[in-house]
Formats: C-alpha cells, sequence, structure tokens
DNA sequence: TGAAAAAAACTACGGTTGTAGTTTAAATGG
DNA sequence: CCATTTAAACTACAACCGTAGTTTTTTTCA
C-alpha cells in the first residue's frame, strides 16, 4: 500500500469527516468556511482530490452527494506515525517518546497516564 | 520564528551534515550520490535551496565552500514534532505517545527505557 | 415557464518540490 | 598559455498544492 498522502488542507477536510460522516457539501462547506476561512470552491476542489485519491468515498444521488472516509482516522495516524518517525527519528518510536519526555513537553498528568499504559502493555507480553 | 519547512529531499542532506559538518561539496556529493542514488546536480540545486532558507551556512572561500547545519538536529525535531503533534493529534503529546504504546510499536526494551525515563522526569517537577 | 439559486464540473495560476541539464567561470596540468 | 577539469550558477520542467474563479447543469420558486 502506497503512503496516504494527504496535504495540510486536505487534512483539514478528513478531520471534519472523521468527527462525523457521512456529511453532505453544504454542511462541510458551512463548518470549513468556518473553521479555515475558506471559499466554498476551495472546500470542494479538495474534496475531489480526496475522492480522486480514494482517501474519501463519495455517495447518494448526484447533485446531492455525502461524503465519507474510506480511511480511519486511526489509519492514517498509524502511517503518518511511521513515516514521521522514521524520517525525523530514525525509525525509532522510542527516540521520539525519549525526546518529547526530555522536552518537557508533557504534563505530569500525561505522564501519569503514559506510566498506566507503560504498566499494562507489559501484562500484554 | 516560521517553522523550519525542510522538505523530504532536503531532510536527506541535512541528515549529511548533522552527522558531521563542516563538510565540503565533493563529500556531499559522494555521499549523497550513494546513498539516495542523486546526480550530483541534484545534489547542489538541494544544497542551495537549504542556503537560501537559512537552514545550512555556507562558509569558505569561493570555490570551495564548506556547509553546515544552521539549525540543530534537535531543534528540528522540536520543531517537526510539534507541527506533527497539533496536525496529527489534535495537539496532544499524550496522545501520540499512548497511540505507539497501543499500537504496540515499542519493543520491551523501548518500554523498560521509557519508564526509566518517566521515573526521572518526575523528580524534576 | 422563466429567472434565480445551488450544485457540480472545469479551468486557472503562482509557488514548491523533485530531479536534473546547460552554461559560465575559475583553476590546474602539460 | 591553452585545453581540460571542476565548482558554481543559472535554467528547466512536470507534478503537486493552496486557493480560488468561471461555466455548465439542474432544480425550484414566483
Amino acid at each position: 500500500m502506497d503512503p496516504l498522502s494527504i496535504t495540510n488542507s486536505e487534512l483539514e477536510i478528513m478531520k471534519e469527516l472523521w468527527d462525523q460522516a457521512p456529511q453532505a457539501t453544504p454542511e462541510l462547506v458551512e463548518k470549513l468556511r468556518k473553521r479555515c476561512n475558506w471559499e466554498e470552491n476551495t472546500i470542494k476542489t479538495l474534496l475531489v482530490r480526496l475522492v480522486k485519491k480514494g482517501m474519501v468515498k463519495q455517495d447518494g444521488p448526484k447533485r446531492f452527494y455525502a461524503y465519507t472516509p474510506a480511511v480511519s482516522k486511526e489509519h492514517y495516524q498509524l502511517d503518518a506515525s511511521e513515516r514521521f518517525v522514521s524520517q525525523v527519528f530514525d525509525c525509532s518510536p522510542a527516540n521520539l517518546l525519549n525526546f518529547f519526555v526530555k522536552t518537557g513537553k508533557l504534563s505530569s498528568n500525561d505522564i501519569s497516564e503514559l506510566k498506566q499504559l507503560l504498566k499494562e502493555s507489559e501484562k500484554h507480553e
């Protein structure tokens, strides 16, 4: 499977669809016009591109299309994370996490959550 | 400061420079030609672009330039991580880490290292 | 039924990126 | 000092991106 290449702008559309789907054009236009300050045509262009890429499904009768993600948020996150880690952190997830911990980007709340997670993940071994 | 925008190809050059600097054109060409299968001119073009962007410093006498990163690897990683997390993980680093732990992308070695890190990071509170 | 509104399709256009080829200028070896 | 090598500069070009504008088709309301 080739990389799920979604551009930054397209990603904004995906987020809206991951949040709720299916959605028709007018709803999407409404929301994204506000959230991103885009013109209607911009939003439609991005939708068309996403459909062409196979990232979004277009259903419903002509003139009343409804859009649904063809790729789940989780799947995309996994793919993007892998690419990110391999490009920026030399393929080492631990390296990335390490970095976050060291740079103090985590709240103490984050930290205790993480500890919990790690504890649990050990049991699965 | 605006985002440290380095493209994928440019990043390959930066990696070489982060690994060792300064380096002159012929060395860089030699290494990158092999590692990336690029033509000499490709490499030089990328160098010029990086210099123009202020990501790389060009020193030395004309015709014998030597290149040095103007941005540290750590700095770039921090910047890239922040952008990544905010775009793909809704601004929550914990969210990202959580994801990695859950998807089992960490070796048990990674996990114990992390625990250690977390333990230490608490002391700094 | 004819004009206005709405949806979709098509077209556009400058900037960036990947990936070089071509030209010029400088140095060096014979 | 001239031919050759090498470094650097300049030019190229298609695909992709951000961001729309314009045209066509369809529907609907007065």
